[in-house]
DNA sequence: GCAATAAGTTCGAGCTAGTGACAAACTGCG
DNA sequence: CGCAGTTTGTCACTAGCTCGAACTTATTGC
């Protein structure tokens, strides 16, 4: 294992809010913070290219490239090709280091390994009976993919769950659809590994992923609905993430929309993620005479299979998923929504009840409504975002 | 009237979001906007305590200080006291320097002066029978506000407005409850005047004038909601506004609280404003055997003598705000909730119902609930605060 | 082999903030 | 009155940064 020889400050947040004065060095931080960013998103990409797209002066890009290489954030690959003149020299991201990625779901728990662009290089269950989840066991899992892959140098560890943390990140402190004995989760893996560890809701790391590994380039201004046994979102606007008081920003899913609704485990009732959540599903499924103890991956085979009754109970979720959208989209006017989560798999099916809920008001019509692109990994990317995000203060 | 040597460039996004890469001038702007605030925030204050405040080194503040001078942005003022050593030369913004506040409300339309600090100099209605309002005569009213401060040099007009404008801020785009001729409004008060305009909602004008003006110093964190003939908030998190697609974010006062409520201008039904706005306090009282054409402001003066059908149209109003702020508190966890609006004159009869009925749910009941501290001129200020805070692109 | 072209480097100019020394201005005490 | 002590504000110098122009290196096509 390579020892890294400099903490990682990648960052999308190119100025620096801590400190509110500038220095002499200002400048250089904002521009290595932009340099690192294009190698990143653009790799392989040669210096001349790199000043091109940033703005820079070709003497300046090569300084910061030279400190970045110097600091192993960046190697020099294969020269390219180009109909007249000198070749250029590709640059990329040093792919001996890597990120570790916890993703913590009711359901499982999977560890995986990505590089510093976001590619998930391996991924496996940690394979816990649910009696028996402990940070230990997760522990030893990580130590083992450690092991595992030696000749990594790794930067971090992020770790989403579906639940709030505390704004430092240190531990969860509002996660009630996940039953597991999390007591100084952070530390303990902190201590056990040496690594940093940054932990989020699974609905702020799933915004944060858009941001480091969307498409778009701009002003990212999004909302991420994460639809599991709960409903969590995590809000994007003016390309930074909004946290609120106590971390606590982004609970639309205990927005009472039914007065009258079901009990929530918030101790409020009706809460939408009472009426849209997969849960929710699986209790209207069983209510309809659907077989107890469905899971909610069953019941999503079920309504594949043409089951009547489990098609019904998807399509009421649909119908009050959307209607929570609506509200989203009319509170927040965000350019995209995108949700997450098992139910993304039936997007073809039921997508379509969702959106037509969604846009009933003129006023939600403009947002953009797509499931994420990369379902299977999209939690664990999103994992990856929180330590590529974590160069500096959220 | 002065020539104003400089456009403002006062701004509190100390970071330029525009070009990404930072040149060697960079510190010295982020250096610059933060001693013009702290000068603005802190008059009088010497070159030391400047120093101190900042971080910045005494023979830097010196220096940004005689470009603020040479830019007839600040002035030197009298010499202070000291225990012991050597007087410090008070430093102060430019009183010569004055901003025109515009606040068109659906029942009046004011004009005012302010300094750079955001004390308001000069106020007077632009007295305008309803049925001939036009551009042309809030005009002559602005020329004639500037005809008589002739001594002044202004640096621009600040317009805020029930409503939404396009994301330029060029012209009204969604102003339901307003009905005035509005065509080119920004344009033609621009070229009247040659004064650069900055026109926006006014629940986003007073979200700034909390940054620009509010006592708290660090990340903003608050919604500002302004109880009118409908409501709109104003979203204020990491610091900045949140404008969302089109300039759209903020309209919680179209959430949908009751789907069988009563119409709504917006062409959908039960919408927040339809239940907790002025309007609706009206349009309750007169379903109640209240006088029919009752005004707000009458329906309050009953309130306050007694009537208890004006007083039962106003706890109605009240609980259906608290239960639309608790969906503002759950869905974004705000550090504050700031009310701005005629209703705030009777925050101490009806705030109490309000806030119990915010707190009804554990995830609310962390947001401090406030009406706007200076009430009257709540609206004007933030009209100031418009102009100061596009020192840079929003 | 030469012109044209493009990548990448070198070096001085000009801007920035920090540092430490200094002059200026004031208080209080002997 | 004079002097020590203290604080403000300035100055000269250092070091870091980006920019721009000139330069070297590498490649293609004629």
């Amino acid at each position: 294992m390579l020892d890294p020889a400099v903490s990682l400050p990648i960052t999308r947040q190119y100025f620096p809010s801590e400190r509110q004065s500038a220095s002499n060095r200002t400048p250089r931080q904002i521009n290595r913070n932009l340099i690192l960013n294009l190698v990143r998103r653009q790799q392989p990409i040669s210096r001349a290219d790199l000043a091109r797209v940033s703005g820079l002066q070709r003497s300046t890009v090569s300084l910061i490239i030279e400190e970045l290489i110097a600091d192993r954030l960046v190697v020099e690959g294969p020269t390219g090709r180009l109909p007249r003149g000198r070749r250029p020299t590709f640059l990329q991201l040093n792919s001996q280091r890597a990120v570790l990625a916890l993703d913590i779901h009711p359901e499982q728990i999977t560890l995986a390994i990505s590089d510093l662009s976001g590619k998930i290089l391996a991924q496996k269950l940690v394979d816990i009976p649910e009696s028996q989840r402990s940070v230990a066991a997760i522990v030893s899992g990580i130590r083992k993919m450690i092991a595992e892959h030696k000749q990594k140098a790794f930067d971090g560890i992020g770790v989403c769950l579906p639940g709030r943390t505390d704004p430092a990140g240190e531990d969860p402190i509002f996660a009630p659809n996940l039953h597991f004995p999390f007591r100084d989760i952070r530390k303990r893996i902190a201590k056990a590994t040496g690594l940093r560890v940054e932990m989020d809701n699974v609905a702020n790391a799933c915004a944060l992923a858009e941001v480091w590994f969307g498409e778009s380039d701009g002003a990212h201004d999004l909302v991420v609905v994460n639809v599991a046994e709960g409903i969590g979102t995590g809000i994007l606007a003016n390309g930074r993430l909004i946290r609120g008081d106590k971390g606590m920003a982004g609970e639309f899913g205990h927005v009472q929309l039914d007065p009258d609704g079901p009990p929530c485990g918030c101790g409020s009732n009706g809460c939408w993620e009472t009426l849209a959540s997969n849960r929710a599903a699986v209790r209207q499924f069983v209510e309809s005479g659907g077989a107890a103890g469905t899971t909610f991956s069953t019941l999503l085979s079920f309504a594949h299979a043409g089951d009547p009754t489990a098609i019904a109970a998807l399509e009421r979720m649909s119908m009050n998923l959307g209607r929570g959208l609506r509200m989203i989209a009319t509170a927040l006017a965000p350019k995209e929504i995108v949700i997450v989560g098992d139910f993304t798999s039936a997007w073809y099916r039921f997508g379509p009840t969702i959106e037509a809920e969604m846009r009933r008001h003129s006023l939600s019509s403009a947002a953009v409504l797509r499931p994420a692109y990369d379902g299977g990994s999209a939690r664990l990317r999103s994992a990856v975002a929180l330590v590529l995000n974590s160069g500096t203060l959220q």
